[in-house]
This record gives C-alpha cells, sequence and structure tokens, in this order.
DNA sequence: GACGGAATGA
DNA sequence: TCATTCCGTC
C-alpha cells in the first residue's frame, strides 16, 4: 500500500470513521481491497464537508450531481494516488458503471449520476423494505426499517459497546428502484434490460418478505449471514440527516443512517451471484455476530421461510442461517418419520409470485394447514452449482421470475459449504401417472445424481426404489429415519456409496422436515463461520 | 458534456 | 476486475 494512498487515507475531512480493510476487497475482484469509486462516491455523499462538491440530488431518491468535478476528480485521484485524475477519466470510470447499473447517468442534468441502489443493494438485503406496497416516491427519504438492521463491528474509537448496541443501520429502502425504470430505460443498453421488469417483480419479492419484516425493531436483515460483511460506509461523524440521502436515518436510537452496501455491488450484478456470497478470503471473520434481532421476529420469519421451503419446492438454501439460532418445531415442518403419510407429489413449481403472494398472506394463518396439507414435494439432488447455474426451472417460468426467485429472494448463503449436498430441485412432472407415488422422495448429492438433477425434467430412471421388500423394511425399522428415508429413495446407491451420505450435513439438508428448519447447529455455525 | 472503444496496468 | 488513460464521436 502506497504511503499516504491507504485506505485509511480518506480524503480531508474524512475522519471520524474508516472502513474496515475488507471492505476495500470487492468480491468480483478477489484480492484487490482497493476502494471503489462508487464506494468513495458514496463516502463524500455521506460527508457534510463535500456538500459543496457532491451531494444528493433534491427530489430523486439516489441521485447526485457532483457538484464540482474536477474536486470530485481530485479527491479520487488523491486516494488512488492519481495526481492526473481529472473529471474526464473519474466519469469514464462512473460509464462502465452502467453497464454493471451500479450506476447511471440522468440524461439532461450535468454531472448528475444516479445510483441503482436495487442492484447495489437489494439483492444483498432482501428483506429491506421498500413499502408494502412495493411504492417509494421518488423523492421520499427511505423508509427506515427495522428488517435491516444490524451492528457493526466496531470502528474506530467508537466505543464497542456503544456500536454493538447502537449501530444498526437502516439500510432503509433503497428506494430508487421504483422510479428508475420509467425515466431510465433509455439510458439502458439493449443487453442489459433487465433492470426495468427485475426491479419491479424483484421488489415484489422483497416485499413479499419485507411486509413481514418491515414492522417491529426486532427484524432482521436476514441476508446477512455474515455481519461482518457490512460496510459501515457511514458513521456518526460524517453523516447528515439527508432527506434525500438513500440511506437511512435510523429511526432508532444510536447510529443513524448507514448503509448496507454489499462489498461489492458487481457482486449483485452477476445473476449467479446474486446471493451474497463472500469469498472465503473474504471471511476472516467467523462466529461474531453483530446482528441484532428480536428472536421472536426471527422465529417468525424462519418459521415462514420453512414453510417457503417446504411448501413451494424452494430449495434449502433459501433457507436462511443464523448462527446459533435454533427454529422452535414449527407446524408447517414434518418430521421424517411422519413423512410417508404424507406422500410427497411431483407438483409443478409454484406460480411464483402468485403463489408467494398466497403464501404471504397464508403462511401465518395456514401454518397448521400446510402440515395437514400434506403437501407433496419432490426432493431432488441438485449440482452444487445449482445456483449458478440457475437455469430456467419450469419451462413455464418467465424472466421476471427468475430474476425475482434468482436474484432477488435467493439467499445469500446459497454457496455455502454447508450446503453442498441434496436440496430441493424444483419439482419435476410427477412420474407415476398410475402407479402410486413413493414416499417422499429424497435424494443424496452423488455424482451421477448431481449430473442428472440439472436438467430440470426428472429421468423416468429415477424411480423410487421404495419397495425394497420385507428385508428392507426390517432394516428400516432399525434404522434412523433419515437413513431409512434415504435408502428407500436411493436404494442400493446408498451401499454403493455411503460414505457420500454419512456426513451430518448431507442428512439433514438431505431429510425434508424438521431437519431442515432446523439445521444442526453445526452446519449452522460452521455454515455461518467458515466459507472455506 | 457525455459516451464508449481500445489499450493498458495493477 | 476495475479502473486509468487516451481518444474519436455525438
Amino acid at each position: 500500500m502506497k504511503a499516504g494512498c491507504s485506505i485509511v487515507d480518506k480524503p480531508e475531512g474524512a475522519e471520524g470513521y474508516h472502513f474496515p480493510e475488507w471492505a476495500y476487497k470487492t468480491e468480483s475482484s478477489p484480492g484487490s481491497r482497493q476502494i471503489q469509486l462508487w464506494h468513495f462516491i458514496l463516502e463524500l455523499l455521506q460527508k457534510e464537508e463535500f456538500r459543496h462538491v457532491i451531494a444528493w440530488q433534491q427530489g430523486e431518491y439516489g441521485e447526485f450531481v457532483i457538484k464540482d468535478p474536477d474536486e470530485v476528480a481530485r479527491l479520487w485521484g488523491r486516494r488512488k494516488c492519481k495526481p492526473q485524475m481529472n473529471y474526464d477519466k473519474l466519469s469514464r470510470a462512473l460509464r462502465y458503471y452502467y453497464n454493471k447499473r451500479i450506476l447511471h447517468k440522468t440524461k439532461g442534468k450535468r454531472f448528475t449520476y444516479k445510483f441503482n441502489f436495487n442492484k447495489l443493494v437489494m439483492p444483498n438485503y432482501p428483506f429491506i423494505n421498500i413499502r408494502p406496497n412495493g411504492v417509494v416516491p421518488q423523492s421520499a427519504p427511505p423508509i427506515p426499517t427495522a428488517s435491516s438492521r444490524f451492528h457493526f463491528p466496531p470502528l474506530d474509537s467508537h466505543s464497542p459497546t456503544e456500536d454493538a448496541q447502537s449501530s444498526q443501520f437502516s439500510g432503509g429502502s433503497l428506494g430508487p428502484s421504483s422510479q428508475e425504470p420509467l425515466n431510465d430505460s433509455s439510458d439502458r443498453k439493449p443487453d442489459v434490460p433487465e433492470l426495468e421488469d427485475v426491479s419491479s417483480d424483484w421488489r415484489r419479492g422483497v416485499d413479499l418478505m419485507a411486509s413481514r419484516n418491515a414492522v417491529g425493531p426486532g427484524s432482521i436483515n436476514n441476508q446477512k449471514r455474515k455481519p461482518e460483511v457490512m460496510l459501515p460506509v457511514f458513521t456518526r461523524p460524517g453523516i447528515y440527516p439527508d432527506p434525500h440521502s438513500p440511506f437511512a436515518v435510523s429511526p432508532l436510537p444510536g447510529r443513524g443512517g448507514v448503509l448496507n452496501v454489499p462489498i461489492s455491488p458487481a457482486l449483485s450484478l452477476t445473476p449467479t451471484l446474486f446471493s451474497y456470497s463472500p469469498s472465503p478470503s473474504l471471511s476472516p471473520f467467523t462466529g461474531s455476530s453483530c446482528f441484532s434481532f428480536n428472536p421472536e421476529e426471527m422465529k417468525h420469519y424462519l418459521h415462514s421461510q420453512a414453510c417457503s421451503v417446504f411448501n413451494y419446492h424452494l430449495s434449502p438454501r433459501t433457507f436462511p442461517r443464523y448462527p446459533g439460532l435454533m427454529v422452535p418445531p414449527l407446524q408447517c415442518q414434518m418430521h421424517p418419520e411422519e413423512q410417508p403419510q404424507f406422500p410427497i407429489k411431483l407438483q409443478p413449481p409454484p406460480v411464483g409470485r402468485k403463489n408467494r403472494e398466497r403464501l404471504e398472506s397464508t403462511e401465518e394463518a395456514t401454518a397448521p394447514q400446510l402440515a395437514s396439507a400434506s403437501p407433496r414435494i419432490k426432493v431432488e439432488p441438485i449440482a452444487d452449482k445449482e445456483l449458478e447455474s440457475e437455469e430456467p426451472p419450469a419451462k413455464g417460468k418467465d424472466k421476471s421470475e427468475e430474476e425475482e426467485e434468482g436474484p432477488g429472494m435467493v439467499m445469500p448463503n446459497t454457496s455455502l459449504e454447508g450446503e453442498r449436498g441434496a436440496v430441493f430441485a424444483r419439482p419435476a412432472v410427477p412420474s407415476w401417472p398410475s402407479a402410486p407415488p413413493a414416499p417422499t422422495r429424497i435424494n443424496f448429492p452423488t455424482e451421477e445424481s448431481q449430473g442428472q438433477g440439472e436438467g430440470g425434467g426428472e429421468k423416468p430412471s429415477r424411480e423410487p426404489v421404495g419397495d425394497t421388500g420385507v428385508q428392507e423394511k426390517r432394516e428400516d425399522a432399525l434404522m434412523p429415519p433419515k437413513l431409512r428415508l434415504k435408502r428407500r429413495w436411493n436404494g442400493d446407491r446408498q451401499a454403493e456409496a455411503p460414505e457420500e451420505h454419512q456426513n451430518g450435513k448431507l442428512h439433514w439438508n438431505g431429510v425434508l422436515g424438521a431437519s431442515h428448519l432446523v439445521p444442526p447447529p453445526k452446519a449452522v455455525t460452521a455454515t455461518a463461520a467458515s466459507d472455506t
């Protein structure tokens, strides 16, 4: 690191905070710890002393005006040790953000750009509430919600205690999403047309989630598996409550507006990486949690999530992990032992949003029904990189739904090691036209199965091997339920590659029901602690 | 001023 | 990858 250009070398007036080193290390450019321009811009925007240089645009969410391009360029050049920096160069860098949809230009307004917080933040913080109706007034300040409050690791001179108690940030609804599509569609390049559709569709999904998390000080941003990832962009010293700032001022006592900016927005620009998946090297932190949440809210959410996973065939990857959190038994969950009583039936995937909305409206009230309705689910193995290659699930699924479900709704921990193993696959066409469905079909990740699972369709060869005879039934009786199910499903495959199925994570992953809802602490902690 | 291609560097 | 630098074009 060059002297004077270290990351802690803030521009003048930048005292009061600095980011941990990792904050400058981007996901998309592993190893790079240099601050990115958009980081820097945000930083300036949050500092009152730079208001004369760059400031949020009045009336536009996330829009900012570079009042003094030369000065901004100078500051940027200073930060980057590029004395030759000028606005032309800086703007070129900014323009590169267009394609990434981190930024876009406000046409007709000189030196005016707009952050696409939709892309910048939302995918990583799907639970940021926009608003129950999904609409945010363009000029309105972010709606602070408790759904995205976090604790930041203590920084600087701040009292750890204080931080621990009050450093929640209210990422708030980074509202620009709602207005962008309208006036910026012309900005979009043909090859990146998804913003408009996605933002709205995706936001709906967000709202779904947010609506139940929006209230109550205890709800949490479940997406943040690693609280340390939180970029404490703005802490008290420099912040100022700008009504046009997308950074909400927390309604709660304590630290005010802090943006939960992901380390790199580029992350979310890549559909395959929409779910936040910090690189291992990026995660020197392990168990330390800076989350602040209300256990009841958490339970509530987990319940809903569990039900969603269960009833809508979502990948259990969508089930968030919370270190140390155990979800109490839920009514919608099924104990493995009970599964045979609730034969799982292949079903086409939910229509999408519609179903999700239904879930939203009924999840709480119908939790008991969910179990009694004996939802039928087919569990399929999926390759590890299911999400990377999240192919169009069902043929009928339209793009917006894909976007919505993939980028927006997929949990950030989708790439966790602990997740490797059996996961819920997309339900496929029922393979028992006439024959009664086998009991819960559960696949475990084997090499072969992984190869097949991605196909989307189910191969006839993957019939249940449930009727294995009396002997097996006897064995089953002696077998743990999970193993029993596994055997039924995999048949002798189990015997061929038993070692693959012996580890706990596969067990809990592969078993539908309570084990999903209450992943073993080991798995949970491992997931949260290390993404090695 | 804004845009984006191209070459280049880290 | 993410700029940085240069430059032609609009």
